[in-house]
Formats: C-alpha cells, sequence, structure tokens
DNA sequence: AACCCACTACCTACTGGTAGGTAGGCACCC
DNA sequence: GGGTGCCTACCTACCAGTAGGTAGTGGGTT
C-alpha cells in the first residue's frame, strides 16, 4: 500500500485507477512476459484506452520498473518479517521456507514475473535482481554456516544448497501449467500447495538435520 | 541429426542452411524467448534475410514446433539411456542426475528454452509439453516408490521429490545469469557445474538414503 | 530446361508513443 | 452566484517503426 509514496500523496481511497492498472499489468507480464504483453492487452483489461494509461504511466518500461519495485518490496518485507522470527537450527529453515511457501501461494503471479526477469537477465529492467536479493542469500547462506559448523545442521555447500531451495521452491510456482500435466491435477489448489510444502519440507529437513 | 527426416531428405552433407537457421534460432529464442525474438533477428545470424528464411520455414510457428521436437528428441534420446543403465537403488539416481547434469550443461539454451515453454505453459507449441515427458516421469516415480518400499531409499513421496528435483537443477542454468549475480561468479563454468552438482548430488544421497 | 535458393520489394497488422481535444471537478475572486 | 482558470482523466486520431508473411525476380547447378 503505502510502498509506493514516492512520487503522489497517494491519499488512501478506493482503488485508484493507478493501481488498478498495476494489477492488471501484473496479471499481464506474468502471463505472457514482457514482450508478449501490450499496452493494449494491459488498457483493455483496465477499461481504458492506451493513451489514458500512458498518462498514468510515461512508458511500458516505466510501468514495468515500477510495478517490480512494488513487488519486490512487498517480497523483502515479508522474508524480513519471517528471518526475524525467533528461532534456531531447522525450526528456523523451516519457518522461513513454510514463510516462502506462503508468499508464493498468496502471489503465484509474482513468481512467474520473477522467473521470467531471472531468465532474461533482467534485461527489462533497470536494477539488478540478484544485487537486491543478494544481501538476504548472504544472510541467509552464513546462518547456514554457523548452523553447520555448530553442528546443528548436516555439512553442506551452503551458497548451493539455497539456491537448490530457490529452484526448488519456486518452480512449483512459476512451472504451474507445467505441473499440472505431469501429476493430472491443478498444482495450485491450496491442498495440493500444502502437500508439496510438506513433501519439500521433509525433504530438506532428511537432508539436512544429521 | 537424423532426427528430422520428417519433410526433406536431408542428405547429410555439411551443416544446412536449414540447420544453421535452427541453430540460431535455439540461440535467439534460448536468449529472448518467442515474443522477443523476430525473424530478422535469427536470419541476421545465419547470413540470410527474412524471406530466405521463410523459405525454409513457413512460418516462425513452423521453425518454434520444429526446433523444439528436434530438442525434445534429443532430450529423451539421451535420458533413456541415462535410464537404461544398469544400476540400482541410489546408484541409479545419482546416474540419472548426472546425466541430467551432463545433458544440460551440453546444451544450456535447451534448458531456458524449456523453461520458457513451460512458463508460458506450452502456448507457443502444438504439443502439451506434459504429456510427452509424463511416461518419463511416471516411470521415475514407479521407480522411486518401489525402492522406497523395499527399504533401499527413504520413504518420500516420489512425485513431489521428482518436481523438487526437476526444480533443483533445472534452475541453477535456466537462471544462470541471475545465478551469476549471487555467487559473484560465472555459473556455467565447467568448475562450477560440477561443483553445483556435486552439491546438489550430496544434498539428495542425505535426503534419500535412509 | 528445370530446380533450388536467396534476393528485393511489397503488404497488412500492430507496436509504443504523441498531439490535440474534451468533460468534469475544485478553488478562487469579483 | 457565476465566471475564470487550472487541474486530472480520459478520449480519438495519428505517427514512425517493426512484426510476420507474400509475390515475383534472377543467378547457379545439374
Amino acid at each position: 500500500m503505502a510502498v509506493l509514496d514516492r512520487t503522489e500523496p497517494d491519499e488512501g481511497e478506493t482503488r485508484s485507477t493507478r493501481d488498478l492498472i498495476l494489477d492488471e499489468a501484473v496479471r499481464c507480464f506474468a502471463e505472457r512476459g514482457y514482450e508478449g504483453t501490450s499496452l493494449n492487452d494491459i488498457a483493455a483489461g483496465v477499461g481504458i484506452r492506451r493513451p489514458s494509461l500512458l498518462h498514468h504511466f510515461s512508458s511500458k518500461e516505466t510501468l514495468y520498473g515500477e510495478l517490480f519495485e512494488r513487488i519486490l518490496s512487498d517480497w523483502l518485507e515479508r522474508v524480513n518479517i519471517a528471518v526475524a522470527l525467533d528461532a534456531t537450527g531447522w525450526d528456523k529453515v523451516e519457518l522461513v521456507l513454510r514463510a516462502g511457501f506462503a508468499l508464493f501461494e498468496d502471489n503465484p503471479d509474482y513468481v512467474r514475473l520473477m522467473r521470467r526477469e531471472a531468465l532474461d537477465g533482467g534485461a527489462h529492467l533497470g536494477i539488478d535482481l540478484a544485487s537486491v536479493l543478494r544481501p538476504l542469500f548472504d544472510a541467509a547462506a552464513d546462518y547456514l554456516r554457523a548452523q553447520m559448523e555448530a553442528g546443528v545442521l548436516r555439512q553442506l555447500d551452503p551458497r548451493h544448497l539455497l539456491i537448490t531451495g530457490y529452484g526448488a521452491i519456486l518452480t512449483y510456482f512459476s512451472d504451474a501449467p507445467f505441473v499440472n500435466g505431469l501429476i493430472d491435477d491443478e498444482a495450485l489448489t491450496p491442498s495440493n500447495i500444502k502437500e508439496h510444502a510438506d513433501s519439500v519440507i521433509m525433504f530438506f529437513r532428511s537432508a539436512l538435520t544429521p
């Protein structure tokens, strides 16, 4: 909400056209990618014409950038909350994993968007995605390393482990259409998500607890 | 080579223009996606004009479809070789994992292409990607389940486990540009790939062996 | 001759973006 | 109260550029 207190006062009335545009843009970009989405698509989804959309965002790139900033701060905020929770050893790992699953479950579009950006190497983005996530990544690696050295977790390379975990969790959401075909069921129903989350967490626990 | 013996005799002389187009198309589609790649880009990469390209492939969609078929048969062929190898229990799992890493290392473009297709849910493809991979997926799940019931591997849901593995391995290659930024190094050098493969395999072994 | 292959020239559809205009709301001031 | 002026939010019409695709030409080989 108060994330984009940057340009306008942004009085918290009902959902503004600007926000509606951002919402629709997230859907479209997640569904068809940056190149696959035209400003006409987004405008039509909101119920306005393209020039009206460009009245709110000066260019396609601007819109995309702002949308991405909004997503990233949501993201970081929620992860930081999970990280700050008071727990140690495996419990903390599980908490963060579950927070990740909850975050992705609430915003599956975010995941696909993120994945597309990772695939493209941030071509459409001014900012470098990895550099934003880097502090989080390093902190997590440090935590794991410390716990491993203390004998609480099994000794594995923490950095590679994190990348593996990142891939394992994200993929289920980003490739949901594909997973649907593999399991002959809707991947993103709450019960299936829970089942997969439990499975992944069990898997990580088996691997990580000595 | 003899994979696309479908339309033309495809005499096995030097690399034909047709093959050069397919090669370049793989690079482009992997790099910038279907929508992000123009036929002009591909033609320019080969050193011809767009209409000349369209002389070999009647449409962009045809080109993409044929390219994908070629990749898929390569893929399936190599996986089947690995699957047919004589091994049991964890050894077989490790063999298949290593075969997967080798396959992806040889063709990083394939991975990104596959990932994009999974993201888009096969929108640009006539065929359904999941249905092609489904038999493989089911066979692998059956194998794992049998080994688990025999007590050779630890009891985990084989289907979720496979999806996790699929995500864990693919991601390192598909999101390589992003991974570069996280580890401050080139993700796809042979030594880094080997390091990651060893890490993933160690991780899986920790989780799967009782 | 016939065929193959690549070319130039062209088409239509659509892209992101701009120009210019209009309807309505709100503050100010005589 | 009723103008006046300025604002936001939207519109239609248009721009140049580029997309995928087609038609027709012409040089090499065989």
